[in-house]
DNA sequence: ACCTGAACACCGTTCAAGT
DNA sequence: ACCTGAACACCGTTCAAGT
């Protein structure tokens, strides 16, 4: 007879899955693995607890001896993203090292969309794992070797861990699909030139920088340094308007 | 008899709605107080079409006579704040008048957090409504008003927009949040100082800076607005670090 | 037309039970 | 201990029906 496994004639509308799951066949690494997957491929917004245990081939509460809920699952599979940043070598002068610092953050959350969106929503009431605090310990360093005092360097980290989140947000949720772009395009393109007379001249350059999403990073991140660099060079704290 | 509704003798688990409700009592402006009311008081995680009709003492199903479903309420909803918008009186420079402007959005985006974060997940795939693209339109013109060249005022736009929504999020989940704030502080607290020097040392200033969340969207915008006067002094697009 | 309840296909999670 | 299905209390939405 066949290997194939022959007690079932033919599969009827069932799950694939036909016997318990062997009893070493999970663990929260494994867990974690196909979570990640899941997010990545379909989004935040496909997940289930049942779609995750389904491929895993599991029955939906295997997944509970691991993990307390879904927030618990989530909160682990964040960390284990944060875990993989590895922050870039330490060249050039502070600011360089800085910029690059950055760079790396931003270019980890858009490689990830769904944990981004994890991140953004958090409440911030869980622990972050080491490697994050790590990282913003290093960019306080390098702000306060640049020359800033204890408050400017506070409020300029602030500044930047706000326009990373809100640039990498945007570049998952417009700049990286395709449909966005084109509903973009077509939106701006309709648009009564008279009563929107900017906008409509500048309809080019706006969805050029929308389809280069990361060059637009980098371009904002060298604004906010340029006001960084001029708060190195004053004595007191003052960034003020007029 | 009293005058109380005499049918029942005593209210069963049942909700309190009894009978049919009136032929003209419910209209898309009703539901959309309503579910703008129960999304800044509950939170988007509460919202439910159910709850929702509830709240309005109708069958869930009268809703669905108004909007197509939960997707078209939600960008009413989002259209309706967005038209709530009045643009700051025009005075001083371009550069004043362009910080009051972004001040003014952040100040609408933290007023409505559930409404804020339809906009942050949102694709962008739908149309907006005029006034947001008036406030884009102005926002641009006062750009180019202070010289920016096409490239620079379009990327210099992008910037200022990723900054907002990135620091209006951040204000509304933490900021705003006194469990997320006192968190936070015990979680600084908690820090081993030689492991995360600098984040250690600069615990007082980081905390003063998550309380006040405003002023630190105007330290931030601030640091960007340096950045883009530079921009307007020079001719060519150059805000390259080195 | 406007509003309704029942029903369908989901969801996260509790619980008692199998091995 | 690890894994299971059934059940509970939700959800958005379809559908046929009432007025």
């Amino acid at each position: 007879m066949p290997s194939e496994q022959s007690t079932a004639t033919a599969a009827p509308p069932r799950p694939v899955r036909r016997s318990r799951a062997p009893r070493g066949s999970l663990s929260s690494d494994l867990i974690l693995d196909h979570a990640l997957r899941l997010l990545d491929e379909k989004g935040l917004d496909a997940f289930s607890m049942r779609a995750l245990a389904e491929d895993l081939g599991v029955g939906t509460m295997a997944l509970y001896t691991y993990f307390r809920g879904k927030d618990e699952l989530f909160r682990a599979a964040r960390d284990r993203v944060l875990a993989a940043y590895t922050p870039p070598s330490a060249e050039g002068s502070w600011d360089q090292r800085l910029r690059a610092a950055c760079i790396a953050v931003h270019e980890l959350f858009t490689g990830r969309p769904a944990v981004l969106r994890l991140l953004a929503e958090s409440t911030g009431n869980d622990d972050f794992i080491d490697t994050a605090t790590a990282a913003m310990d290093r960019m306080l360093a390098l702000l306060r070797e640049g020359g800033l005092g204890r408050e400017d360097a506070a409020r300029a980290y602030g500044t930047l861990s706000r326009f990373t989140i809100g640039s990498a947000l945007r570049e998952v949720r417009v700049c990286a699909r395709p449909e966005a772009l084109e509903a973009f395009r077509a939106r701006i393109a309709a648009l009564p030139p008279e009563r929107f007379p900017h906008l409509s001249d500048l309809a080019p350059e706006l969805l050029l920088a929308t389809e280069n999403g990361g060059d637009q990073y980098e371009y904002g991140l060298d604004l906010i340094l340029c006001g960084i660099r001029a708060l190195a060079q004053q004595p007191a704290s003052a960034a003020t308007g007029s």
